[in-house]
DNA sequence: TTGTACGCGTTATCAC
DNA sequence: GTGATAACGCGTACAA
C-alpha cells in the first residue's frame, strides 16, 4: 500500500484493488451516473481513491464512452478582444456544464480554419464553435463536409455570426445594427461619411458596410463608394486605413465609420497623429463595443454586441435539443458617446489638400 | 465502398479494410514515427483514408500512447488583455509544435486554481501552464501535491511569474520593473506618491508595490503606507481605489501608481470623473504594458512585459529540456508616455481636503 | 446491488 | 517490411 501511495497515475484498477471491490463497483461510484452502490463500499472507494489520489484519466472515458467532455473553440486571434470576450463566455458557460475549453487561433489567413476544424475533429469534442468564420468562404464546400462529418458523428457545431453554413447558426445581425447607427448619426446632424472596412469578403465587414449604406439611404444620404478604404480587420489596420484617408483629404468628411472597434481606435490614433482632434475635428464610430472604448478620448460611439452573451449562448445553441428555427439573433444596440457629438460641436476644418 | 464513405468517423480499422492492409500497418503509415513502410501499401492507406474521410481519434491514441497533445494553460480571467495577450502567445507557439490549448479560467475566486489544476489533470496533458497563480496561496501545499503528481507521471508543469512553488518558473521580475519605474518618475522630478495595490496576498501586487518603495527610497524618495489603497485587481478595482483616494484628499500627491494597467484605465476614468484631467492634474503610471495604454488619452507610461513573449517562453519552458537554473527572468522596461510628464508640466492643484 | 467480460480506437511488441 | 495480438484505462451490457 505505501508503495501504490507513493506511485502516481493510479488506475482505477489500483483504487478498486485498494478499495476491494470490482472495477466495476469502482468506476460506478468515481464516475458511473447512476448511482446504485451500497453506501459501505461506496464510503471504501472514495477513501481508496483519496488515499491514491486517483484522477480519472479523461482520454480513457472518452474512448471508452465514445464522447468527450471537451468543446472546441475557433476564433481569428485570442488576443482581440472581440475574441477574448467570446471566449470569456465560452469558457464561463462551459465552466457550468463541467466542460474544458479548446482554444484554436486561425491567425489572419482564414484558409487555416479549415485545417484545424480537421485537427480539432481528431479531439472528438462534443462542440465545436467556429466564431472565427467570418470570411464569405471559398472553401466552404470542404468545411461544410468537414463539419457535416463532424456532426454525423454526434458532434455539434455551433457558428457565431451569420454565413450560409447549413449549421446551428448564432445570428448576429451587423446589418441591422449598421443601419440603425446610420441613422441615430444622421439624426445628429452627420451628412458626408466615410468608411474604414475590412477587406471585400469578409461577411462581418460586408455585412456592416451594407447595412450603415442602408440606413444611410434611409435617411435620404449616401456613402460614396470612393470613400470607402479597405484594410486589416485590425487596430493597426484602422489607423493605416484613417491614414489613407487622411491623405486623400477629409476635408468634406464629417465622419468616419469603422467596421470594428479595434480599428476604429487604430483610425482615433492617426487622426490624432495627422494633426486632428477626434471628436471634434471629425467624428468616428466602431462596432463591437470592446471594453476599451470607453475608455479611449473621446469615448468612442459603437453598436454594442453583448460579447460574452455571444459566447454563452453558442455553447448553449450547440449543446441544447431544440428548434435551430428559434434561435433569435443577438440583439445590438447603438450606444453615442463622445466620438460623435452633435454636427454643431464639429469645428468646421479647412480643406486639406492631398 | 459507398456505405463506408457514406458513415462517417471511420475508424483506423476500416481504413486497414478498406485499403487491404493489417491494422497495424495502417497506423504506421498514418500515424506512426518510423516510416517503414513499402510505398505501394502507404499510397493505399492514404488513399483509404481520404476516401472514408478518416480522422484519428486522439483520445484513443492518448489511452494507447499514454501522452496526449494538448496543453492546459490557467488564466484568471480571459478577457483581461494580459492574460489573452499570453495566452495568444502560448496558443501560437503550441501551434508550432501541434499542440492543441486547453484554457481554464479561474475567475475571481483563486480557491478555483486547485479545483481547475485537479479537472485538468484528467486530460493527462502534455504540458501545464499555470498564469493565474499570482497569490502567495495558502493552498500552496495541497496544489502542489497536485501538480508534482502530475509531474511524477511525465506531465511538465510551467508557472509564470515568481511564486514559490518547486516547479520550473518563468521569472517575472516585477520588482525590478516597479523600481525601475520609481526611479525614472523621481528622475522626472516626482516626489509625492500613491498606490493602488492589489489585495495583499496577491504576489504580482505585493512584488510590485514592494519594488516600487524600494526604487523610491533609493531616490532619497518613500511611499507613505497611508497612500496605498488596496482594490480589485481589474479595471473597475483601479476606478474604485482611484475614487477612495480622490475622496480622501489627493491634494499633495502628484503621481499615482495603480499595480496594472487595467486598473491605471479604471484610475484614469474616476480622475476624469471627479474633474481632474490625467496627465495634467495628476500623474498615472500603470504596469503590463497591455495594448490599450497606447490608445487612451493620455497614453500611459508603464512597464512593459513582453506579453506574448512570455506565452510562449512558457510554453518552451516546459517542453524543453535543460537545466532549469539557465532560465533567464522576461525583460520588462520602463516605457515613458503622456500620463507622467516632466514634473513641471504638473499644475499645481488647489488643496481639495476631504 | 455486485462482479465478469468484452469493447472503445490506437499503439506497440512480438513473431513471421 | 508486415501482420497478429496484447496492452492502454475505462464504461457497460450481462450474468450472478
Amino acid at each position: 500500500m505505501d508503495r501504490e501511495t507513493t506511485r502516481s497515475g493510479a488506475t482505477l484498477q489500483d483504487v478498486a484493488r485498494e478499495a476491494g471491490v470490482s472495477l466495476a463497483t469502482a468506476s460506478r461510484v468515481l464516475n458511473g451516473s447512476t448511482r446504485t452502490v451500497n453506501d459501505k463500499y461506496r464510503r471504501l472507494v472514495v477513501d481508496a481513491a483519496a488515499r491514491l489520489d486517483y484522477s480519472p484519466n479523461l482520454s480513457a472515458q472518452a474512448t471508452a464512452r465514445g464522447m468527450t467532455t471537451t468543446v472546441a473553440l475557433l476564433v481569428a486571434d485570442i488576443a482581440d478582444p472581440y475574441f477574448s470576450s467570446i471566449a470569456d463566455g465560452v469558457v464561463s458557460e462551459a465552466d457550468r456544464e463541467g466542460l474544458i475549453v479548446q482554444i484554436a487561433a486561425t491567425g489572419p489567413e482564414p484558409a487555416r480554419e479549415l485545417e484545424l476544424v480537421r485537427t480539432l475533429r481528431g479531439q472528438r469534442p462534443r462542440v465545436m464553435i467556429l466564431a472565427a468564420s467570418r470570411h464569405s468562404t471559398h472553401a466552404a464546400p470542404a468545411l461544410s463536409d468537414e463539419l457535416a462529418s463532424f456532426e454525423a458523428n454526434g458532434g455539434r457545431v455551433a457558428i457565431v455570426g451569420g454565413n450560409e453554413l447549413p449549421f446551428r447558426t448564432l445570428p448576429v445581425d451587423n446589418a441591422a445594427g449598421a443601419d440603425a447607427l446610420a441613422r441615430a448619426l444622421a439624426t445628429l446632424g452627420y451628412r458626408r461619411f466615410a468608411m474604414i472596412a475590412g477587406d471585400e469578403g469578409l461577411t462581418t465587414s460586408d455585412d456592416r458596410l451594407r447595412g450603415f449604406a442602408a440606413g444611410l439611404e434611409g435617411s435620404g444620404l449616401t456613402l460614396d463608394s470612393e470613400r470607402v478604404v479597405r484594410s486589416d480587420f485590425t487596430r493597426d489596420g484602422g489607423y493605416e486605413g484613417m491614414r489613407r484617408l487622411v491623405e486623400a483629404g477629409l476635408d468634406d468628411i464629417e465622419l468616419v465609420f469603422a467596421a470594428n472597434d479595434v480599428m476604429a481606435v487604430g483610425a482615433l490614433a492617426a487622426l490624432r497623429d495627422a494633426g486632428f482632434e477626434p471628436g471634434r475635428d471629425l467624428a468616428i464610430a466602431g462596432f463591437d463595443d470592446i471594453p476599451t472604448v470607453r475608455d479611449v478620448t473621446p469615448a468612442l460611439t459603437t453598436v454594442r454586441i453583448p460579447l460574452d452573451e455571444v459566447g454563452r449562448r453558442a455553447l448553449r445553441l450547440a449543446l441544447d435539443d431544440f428548434e435551430p428555427a428559434t434561435t433569435a439573433a443577438v440583439p445590438t444596440a447603438v450606444v453615442l458617446r463622445g466620438s460623435t457629438p452633435a454636427i454643431s460641436a464639429l469645428t468646421p476644418r479647412p480643406p486639406s489638400g492631398p
